[in-house]
DNA sequence: AATGAATGAGAATTCATTCAT
DNA sequence: GATGAATGAATTCTCATTCAT
C-alpha cells in the first residue's frame, strides 16, 4: 500500500517518533484520518511497515539459495548480491528502522531478531556447511563465521541508509563485495595439505 | 558530568525524541530544570553527549598505534581489542545513536563522518599499508579493504545496543573477533610464490 | 473571530504575558490547541488582534469626515463623538494594549504609531486647517494642537480601561466632552479685530 | 535604592510579567538572590516601586502650589511645567507601569486612583476654584475640566514611556504645553459683560 | 470510504523562590 | 549580608486521535 511505502521512507528517515503522521499522509496524498480506516493507531503502521516488507525478500533469497547446484563460491556470491541490491533499494531502510527503534519496540526488536537474523544467519550457515561438506572450505565453525559474512554489507547498508546521507564518505559497493568475497575464499581455502 | 552519562544511556536506549528530560534528570538524579543550568536545550545535551565522549576514546586508540613497533598483525589484534572494549563499555551506545539520528542532526553526522568515521579509517588504512610495505600482506587496496575490516566488530556493536538487547541470540564477541583475525590474516597472506 | 475577541478582552484586562491561552480558549468556547490551527503562535495572535479590529474603526471615522460639509465645529462634534464610542466599546482595550505591550512588540508599536496615530493626527491636522481656512478659528500651528484635542478622550479611554476599572473615580465622558468643546471652541475663536 | 531605580526602570519597559528579576539584579549590580534580602517577592518590589516614588513627586507640587501668591495663570503654568518635567524623568514610567498592570494589581491600581490620580485633581480643582474666584476665569465646573486640562500632558507622557519609544513621532513638549495653555486662558477667560 | 477540524494529554522550557555556603 | 546553584510549578506548543460531515 502507499501509506506503508510512505511510512517506510519517513519513518527510516526521521525514526519513530520525528515522524508525523500528518507527513505520512501527505507523503501518501491522502488525509490524515485516512491512515486510521486502514491502521488502528500509529503503533500499529509502524509494526506493519516492519512486518509486510521484509519476509517477502528474505523467502526469495531462501528460494534462490534452496535451487542452487553450483559451487559453493557461487552461492556465497549470490548471497552477498541480494544484500547489495537491499542496500540500494528503499528495503534497506528497515534494519536501520529497527536498529533504531529497538529500544521502544521490543517486541518489534524481538521478532525481527527470530524472523529475520535466526532466519539470516540460518542460511549462511546452510552455505558454509554445504562449502565444508563439499570440500570447498576448511573446516570452520559456522556460528563464529556468521557476523564475519555479513557484517561488511550490514555495516554499508547502514551506512547508506544514515550517518552516508550526510558525508561525502561512500562507498562502492560491489568493489567492497568483491573484496570481501576475495578476502573469504582466500581465507576459507582448504589447508593445501589436508 | 553526571547529566551526560545519564543522557547517553537514555539517548542510546530510547532514542532522542523518547527521551524525556525529566527522565534524563531523574537518572542524573537532579530536577529538570538543573539540566538548563548546563545545556542551553535538549539539542545542546545532545550534541555534547556525542561529541564529548568519543573523541578522547579515539585518540586513545591512535596514540596506542603510533608507538606499536610489532608486527602488524598484532597491530591489527590490539586494534579490535579496543574495538570489542568499547562495544562492552556504554560508548557503544553512541554509534547506535549517531545513527538512529543522523537524519534529525545531519549535522551531528557529519560531524561524525568527519571526525571519527574518517579518522578510524585512516588508522586502519595506515596500518594495513604498513602489512604491504612490511611484506607481511600482499598487496591490496586499502579503501576497499576498511568495511571488511570493521563491518564485523561494528555489527555486533550496534546489535549490542540495540537489538540483541531484546533477543537471545548473542555473539561471542571474542570467538567473533578470532575468526575475523583468523580468515584475514589468511586473506592477506602474501601469495607464496610472490 | 470569536478567537480574537477573546483574546482582546483578556489581552487587555491582563497583559499579553499574564494572559493564558488556555484561558482564551476557554473564553472562546474552544480547546487549547485549536488556537493552533488558526495562529502560529501567541504572538501571531497577539498582532492579529491589534492589526484586524482597529483599522476598519479608522477608516470609518475618515469616511465620515470625508463626506461632511457643515461648520467645522460640528466637525469636530463628530470626530470626538466617534472617540467616545471608541472608548465606550471594546476596541477601547487596544490602545491601551498597545501602551502597555509597546516595550515588547516594538513593531506592534511602530505599526500602531504608523497606521493608527499617524492617520489619525492627519485627520485632525485637517480638520484644524479646514477651520482655518474657513476663517472660522483663529490662525494656530495645528501639529501643536492635535495633542489638545485628543488628549483628554484619550485619557479618559485609557483610564476606563485600566485604572478607571479599579477605583470609584469615574468621569462623565459626555460632559467632559462638552466642556472640552467649549474651551476650544473659544479658545480657537478668531480675533475679534481680525 | 538601587534595586528599586533599576526595577522600574525594566518594569516600565517591558511590564511586570516580561521582567525577571535577574535582570533587574543584573541592572542593579548584585546577585539575583539579594533581592530577597530587601523584598519579600517580586509582587512586593512592584508595590515599592510604584510607592516609594511618587508620593514625593507628588508632595513637592502641593507645597509649590500651596506657597504661590500670583495670578492663577502663573499656578497653571508652575504646574505644568512640573508634569513636563515628569515627563522627562524616568519618574513618567510610573504611570505608564500602574495604566499596564492595573488589571493584574488592582489594590495598585486603587491605591494609584486614591493616592495620586485624586490628589492631583484635587490640586486642580484647588486652582480653577481659586481662578474663578479671584475673577480671573469665567464660572467653570472644576470636575469636567479636569480632563482637559491634564490630558494633553499625560497623553505625551504616556506616548514617550511607551509607544514614542519605537516611532518617528515625537512631540515638543513644551511647545504643545504653550498651545494649551494659550486655548486654556483664551476659553477660560471672562466673559467681556460678565 | 474519505476528510480535516477539533481535541487534550504530554513534553520542553522558563523563572520566581529557596538555602547551603 | 551576599551569593548563585538548584528547584519545580506553570506555560507554551505539538501531534496522535476522534468524529461529524
Amino acid at each position: 500500500m502507499e501509506i506503508v511505502a510512505a511510512a517506510l521512507a519517513l519513518f527510516a528517515a526521521r525514526g519513530y517518533g520525528a515522524t508525523k503522521l500528518e507527513d505520512v499522509a501527505c507523503a501518501a496524498g491522502i488525509a490524515k484520518g485516512t491512515i486510521y480506516l486502514y491502521f488502528a493507531n500509529k503503533e500499529d503502521l509502524f509494526r506493519a511497515v516492519v512486518r509486510q516488507e521484509l519476509l517477502p525478500a528474505l523467502a526469495r533469497i531462501e528460494a534462490a539459495i534452496e535451487v542452487h547446484t553450483g559451487p559453493t563460491q557461487d552461492l556465497l556470491r549470490l548471497l552477498m548480491a541480494h544484500f547489495v541490491q537491499m542496500i540500494e533499494s528503499e528495503l534497506g531502510g528497515i534494519p536501520k528502522l529497527v536498529v533504531s527503534e529497538a529500544g521502544n519496540f521490543p517486541e518489534i526488536a524481538q521478532f525481527y531478531a527470530d524472523e529475520v537474523v535466526a532466519r539470516g544467519m540460518a542460511i549462511i550457515e546452510r552455505i558454509v556447511a554445504r562449502g565444508v561438506d563439499r570440500g570447498e572450505f576448511r573446516p570452520v565453525e559456522a556460528a563464529r563465521l556468521t557476523p564475519v559474512l555479513v557484517g561488511p554489507m550490514l555495516c554499508m547498508l547502514l551506512w547508506r541508509h544514515s550517518i552516508g546521507r550526510h558525508s561525502a564518505i561512500g562507498f562502492d559497493h560491489r568493489a567492497v563485495l568483491e573484496t570481501q568475497i576475495d578476502i573469504l575464499l582466500r581465507g576459507l581455502a582448504p589447508e593445501p595439505g589436508a
